[in-house]
Order: structure tokens, then sequence, then C-alpha cells
DNA sequence: TATATGCGCAACTATTCGGTTTCGCAACTA
DNA sequence: TAGTTGCGAAACCGAATAGTTGCGCATATA
């Protein structure tokens, strides 16, 4: 039970169903048509995304529509950015090093 | 086996253990030591992370040093920036919003 | 050479996961 | 009212997962 984003995002078929939300509401029926599943396992995977905030559900009659929560995704970004810090001083170590060759060229 | 970055990264130990080998090359057991399991644990999870290349190893006599390969973090990036892309939008229109806000209570 | 160390691999186990089928309930609709 | 539709929940199943223990092998050390 102990979900986390992380988890969420692991399946293929969750992160599809995250690309399909994003651009508009749907609801599960809409969604399982565009997969080679059941309505009930894409509901299963709609728990999973609803259960750490990543979607949120709005019933319409009997209807409910699921949409992207953007700001839950911000967290992915938020753990990303560590690792970012360190390729962007890589490519800079880089950037000094193509100097240095370039001067030793010129001499 | 049909492993991917993202499923990769969905078990916390496996998070922590690419924080490690982030910062320097590291013998499992020396990463062993920071967790509460087992060498042989440990080294599944590297074994994970080196099939979809997200550290490398190199030998030294009978140890193996693991570091982390930062250019594969970028994936996950890339595949962030199409929701980025998103969530920045929405800024923008809320910035929209305050200015249209701004200007109806200027009236 | 004998022993200790560092490691990966294989076998086994309990748990989780992704899927299906079946069901019940609420809400539309004829 | 009777029948249909949309949905979540529960029970079940096979596969994958994360962990363990017990090896064997290569390397370092006495």
């Amino acid at each position: 039970m102990r979900r986390d984003i992380f988890q969420a995002i692991a399946d293929p078929t969750r992160r599809a169903i995250i690309a399909l939300v994003a651009l508009q509401a749907m609801t599960p029926n809409a969604i399982a048509e565009h997969f080679d599943t059941s309505r009930q396992a894409v509901s299963k995977h709609l728990r999973i995304l609803a259960e750490c905030q990543l979607v949120a559900q709005e019933q319409k009659g009997r209807e409910i529509f699921y949409s992207l929560e953007i700001e839950k995704m911000k967290e992915i970004d938020e753990w990303l950015e560590q690792y970012r810090q360190i390729w962007e001083a890589r490519y800079e170590q880089l950037g000094e090093v193509l100097e240095v060759m370039k001067k030793q060229k010129e001499k």
C-alpha cells in the first residue's frame, strides 16, 4: 500500500494513462479504449495514481472524469534536480577542457 | 528481465544507491554498509542498475567499483520535459489571470 | 601453500503486482 | 418501473520482485 510517485510511474501503462489525462479529463472507459486491457485493470491503475495524488477525480452523473495533477509531477523534477546539477557541472568541465585544448592548438 | 529506467528508480533502496554512487565510485560491500541489508541484496540492485546502464563497473583487483552513469538520468528528464511544458504554461496562464485581475481592480 | 576476502550466481521464499472474472450499486433511459 | 450503463470492490491467479542462504571462484595475504 505504501505508494510513492516513483512506483506509480514505473509501469508503462500508467505512464501512458498519465499522458492521456494530461491532455484532457477522461473516464475509465474512454481510457481503456486506448489500451489492450479491461476497464477494471485501468481502474486499478487509476486508483494507484489517485492514491499518490497524481490524478484528480470529478464525478459527473454516473461518470467519473480523471485528470492529471500536474503539480505532483514536480516532485520528480525536484528529485532529479540534484542530478541535473551534476551533469551540468560535468558539461561545464567539458567546456573548460575544450577551451584548454583550443588554446593548446593555437600555440 | 525487461528493465527500464523507470522501474530501476522505483525502488527506494536503488534510489539511495544511486545517490551514493553519484558522489563517488563504491564497492558493493561499502554500499551495503549504508543499508540494513545484505551485500548480496545490494549486488542484485546493482545488477539491475547496470542492466539499464545507470551504473558503470570498474574492476580493481578483487574489488568492483560502481559509479553513476549520469547521462542515463537525462532520459528521465527528457520524459519529464513534456509535463514541464504543461506546468510552465499553467504558470504563465496564472500570471495572465493575475494581470487581468490587477487591471480590473485599477478600473 | 594455506587462509581470508570480495564478489557474482543459483536456489529458495514470502510478498507484491498486473491482470481477469464476478459482483453490487448508483444513475441514466426506454 | 424495467433494463442498460458506468463504475469500484473483491476474489482469484500467474508472474515478477526483493530478500535470504549457500555456494564457487578469483584475488590478496599470512
